[in-house]
Parts: C-alpha cells; sequence; structure tokens
DNA sequence: CATTTGACGCCAA
DNA sequence: TTTGGCGCCAAAT
C-alpha cells in the first residue's frame, strides 16, 4: 500500500457534513509530516469517488480544487459545513 | 539520479 | 493579524 493510495483511501472515508485538514489526512495515511504531499496526490485526482473538495487547510482555509475553489466552497456549504469567505468557521 | 514544483504547516517578526 | 522564511514529502521533468 502505497501512502498515495493510503491517503485517497483515507480521504474517501470523510465523513458528508466534515472536513479533515491536510494535515490530518496526511497524518493518518502515515506521515503526519506529508500535508504537502496530500495535495499534491489529492490534485491528481479526479474521480468523484474521492471527496476531497472535504479536505482543507490547516487554518480553515480552501487550499485548492481541481474543479474551481468556488465549487468546492459550494460542495461543502451544501453538505453542511459551515464555510464563508473561503474559510471553514469551526468554532463560534 | 538530480532538480523543480505544488490543493501544506509551523514559527518568527 | 498578516507576511516571509524554512521544512517536509511525493510526483513530474
Amino acid at each position: 500500500m502505497t501512502f498515495r493510495k493510503k491517503v485517497l483511501k483515507v480521504v474517501s472515508k470523510i465523513p458528508k457534513g466534515s472536513t479533515m485538514t491536510y494535515a490530518q489526512v496526511a497524518a493518518k495515511a502515515g506521515n503526519k509530516k506529508a500535508a504537502r504531499a496530500v495535495g499534491s496526490i489529492v490534485s491528481a485526482n479526479y474521480d468523484p469517488a474521492i471527496p476531497c473538495h472535504r479536505v482543507v487547510r490547516s487554518d480553515g482555509g480552501m487550499g485548492g480544487y481541481n474543479r474551481g475553489v468556488k465549487k468546492k466552497m459550494a460542495l461543502l456549504r451544501a453538505e453542511g459545513v459551515d464555510v464563508e469567505r473561503y474559510k471553514i468557521q469551526t468554532r463560534i
């Protein structure tokens, strides 16, 4: 099982209406410091079975999305995630 | 095999 | 709070 496969699997396990940071995904995949690599991996993934739009940055930012950051934000909001101005509103 | 690039993260100023 | 700099890892060239 390669790190790439682990990452894709972890991302595919993210529950609807919830989000995970790249660092969290990296940690769950085995490499806590591979947050950057996670972004590189999912950026090359165009499989709709992988909800990579549920992966956000540690600071609550959108990070990026191969179909447009705006689309990512829309998907998250549609799933019940409180996101405004391209930022995840966790506290308050 | 060596370098560069990129959907990141943390720390210091 | 916002920038800039450094570290870290995987894939592409």
